[in-house]
DNA sequence: AATTAAATTTAGACAAAGCTAAATAATAAA
DNA sequence: TTTATTATTTAGCTTTGTCTAAATTTAATT
């Protein structure tokens, strides 16, 4: 089927929004895309009609198994196009979202798996997260948790689940990334933020908004 | 300024058709974009309204400086993406022209840039197509000639001049790429047909058709 | 110079993707 | 269970880029 860009988009970010199998709304689907509700519900009958949704009024909005596959062809090509920005081009995490926002809709096979063995086909983005292979499966990821709610001591960081700009850009001002090991010092009730120590360095308090963001496993 | 996918294409289409300085008819960029000429008049007026050509009513377009700076730029990705998917990503010469129609609408100096760098700074595409650097500048490519006016015997090839697959595929079949050295051994007059000859090669008849397309320069 | 042919433009329509404002449905509060 | 609030949809309009068919201009031929 051949999709528009913004038929694309729209697939990717249902997927997003679609945790688990509950019903997308038009709101959340709206604020997600920085449009309007009444986008969405326009565009909701386009998808229905080609049978990437499906929709009834008022009901939400889940993929189709067909949607679910066009979405994962979409986030292999955005994951596999960040990788080439950092890894081959020397980009940093909080340049490359925007990037492969739009090399994700140049449509073909043959591009995107060549560049996957180009980078010798790795499994996680820059940001952690698991990258489809060429029939849309994934590496389940390995059990993560928010920093927040983390309870071991000593701990890994293995993702980051909010990719704006600012979060990341702070998390590099403050020497935090992927595989950074550190221990969580004190947590303080007040306004729940945590301390955290990481080697060499001196330790440092993080707000809760931060921690909720930072994925970890214990080490 | 901020163009669409579609002023792209045509701006860039509009620098490929005017050679010199000749101002490109509406039937003309018609059919190199394949589409209709009412749909070309249509976006000769956007385009004259954003100052990017010249255009009066029956009088044909030509760029303005503007527009040949952003011609340019876009000429520049196009022949930069194909360095990469043949150079980094062993795509042959006859798949990128395709692809890099698309990869050139991803907007950004950076990443261009980067990419360039990535390639070493090519100044040829795989076509033997000069490359613009970011200053929209291009060496200005060496003497070269189409194989039938050649009036040297010994020659190397240059660069190809119309990339259709068609004739791309031709030449891959018959061993001919850039840098190929080839010798002309005989013009039939009937039909202008060249016959050359390639070392470890036995010699071959090609049409006029294909020999207007070879670019040449003696050896 | 008059006529024919070719090139170009205009008029009017359509599909895609968005918007605002108004109407309706679903949910939460009183 | 009414009433108020929030979520969603509908109606009508806009922009971009395209098309066909008809009109007009320019160029080429008698
Ligand atoms: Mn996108
Ligand atoms: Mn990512
Ligand atoms: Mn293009
Ligand atoms: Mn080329």
């Amino acid at each position: 089927m051949n999709l528009t860009v913004a038929e694309e988009n729209y697939v990717k970010a249902i997927y997003k929004l679609q945790e688990g199998d509950q019903a997308v709304t038009t709101n959340a689907l709206a604020y997600e895309l920085d449009t309007k509700p009444a986008s969405v519900t326009d565009m909701a009958k386009k998808l229905k009609e080609k049978k990437l949704i499906d929709y009834e009024k008022y009901q939400g909005i889940t993929l189709t198994p067909e949607g679910r596959k066009t979405a994962l062809q979409i986030v292999r090509r955005h994951r596999l196009w960040e990788c080439f920005l950092v890894d081959k081009l020397s980009f940093s995490w909080e340049e490359v979202h925007e990037l492969a926002e739009e090399l994700e809709h140049v449509r073909s096979e043959k591009l995107i798996n060549r560049l996957s063995d180009f980078l010798g086909n790795p499994v996680i983005d820059p940001h952690g997260d698991p990258i489809p292979d060429a029939h849309g499966r994934m590496a389940k990821p390995r059990p993560q948790t928010p920093l927040d709610q983390a309870n071991a001591k000593r701990l890994v960081v293995t993702a980051v689940s909010d990719q704006s700009t600012a979060l990341l850009a702070f998390l590099n001002a403050k020497g935090i990334k992927l595989g950074t090991q550190l221990e969580i010092v004190a947590h303080y009730e007040f306004d729940n933020s945590i301390e955290i120590k990481m080697k060499h360095l001196p330790s440092l308090t993080i707000s809760e908004q931060v921690a909720k963001n930072i994925m970890v496993r214990p080490l």
